[in-house]
DNA sequence: ATTTCTGCAAAAGGTTTGCAAAGCG
DNA sequence: CGCTTTGCAAACCTTTTGCAGAAAT
């Protein structure tokens, strides 16, 4: 449950102590439990039902220790807001629709492939490699362009 | 020159003319020359040396137009601006270094299997992929890591 | 003459920060 | 108790927008 969130603390040398809050808690919570990707209002929205007192910026300031922490990660899928998921077993990629947002993931080998043959000819140490399709999925083809017309 | 402009424009049938001002042509001139990627303060900055009175909103004015005439594309490597290049004539991906924030570009015909590999697999209409890396750069991880250690 | 484009200033939208009070350990 | 965390409000930064005047066709 938090454990998760004791144990990434203990590999982070580089402060004292963190504290178990409420608040931190409920965002940890909220973001594990999601059903999809958030950003940082709607983490403030949800969290504001169990505790309405919760502050946004408390939000901003958890999410923040998250990604230090390594629990979570951050992500950018449009350029306005980011989103958050926690930090996933294996590795994943993201396929966005343009039509309705929705986000999907899916396992890319060939993200490895690439990091590996970038090191080799440009002497460059690659720490992530990130794929970001965008495109209709089907229900918004038939939506969009009718199911006959497969949007060439 | 700006023929590239107009050849755009040409192919653009939702408005009816699109006016030369010595700004537009300055701001594209501008991107074209670039050694580098530039974000819409560094392209105000650069086009003030020739025409002092220039505004930054016609700069992101100018931007949104080229970006819909297709003449310009738009990207964004950390999570604050968006940086601006002419659209490639062959499609390549880009390679961030995290020590100094150098982008390196790279051809990438990868992104095209996964393009279709994707579309089989989900019934997704992929319309782009990007694969954007992370890393350090042969004189960053020097800099950073000590030549010895190469980052493991 | 008509319609687009520009500059200015203000607004917007998301994120960050300073500070005093509250709360963990 | 000491140090972290919170809530509030204000600040920040980049991008967008409304408007009246200037400029292009």
């Amino acid at each position: 449950m938090t454990n998760q969130l004791e144990k990434a603390q203990s590999n982070m040398g580089e402060r004292l102590s963190r504290r178990s809050t409420e608040q931190r808690q409920l965002i940890l919570d909220i973001i594990q439990r999601a059903d999809r990707h958030l950003d940082a209002d709607e983490i403030y929205e949800r969290a504001r039902h169990k505790l309405p007192g919760i502050s946004l910026s408390t939000v901003y300031r958890n999410l923040q220790l998250f990604k230090d922490l390594g629990v979570v990660e951050e992500h950018q899928f449009d350029g306005r807001r980011r989103y958050y998921e926690t930090t996933p077993q294996s590795k994943h990629q993201h396929l966005v629709c343009l039509g309705c947002g929705r986000v999907l993931e899916f396992k890319c080998p060939l993200a490895e492939s690439i990091k590996s043959r970038i090191r080799i000819e440009e002497g460059f140490k690659v720490t992530d490699a990130e794929v970001h399709l965008t495109g209709y999925c089907p229900d918004c083809q038939q939506r969009l362009f009718g199911n006959k017309n497969k949007a060439k």
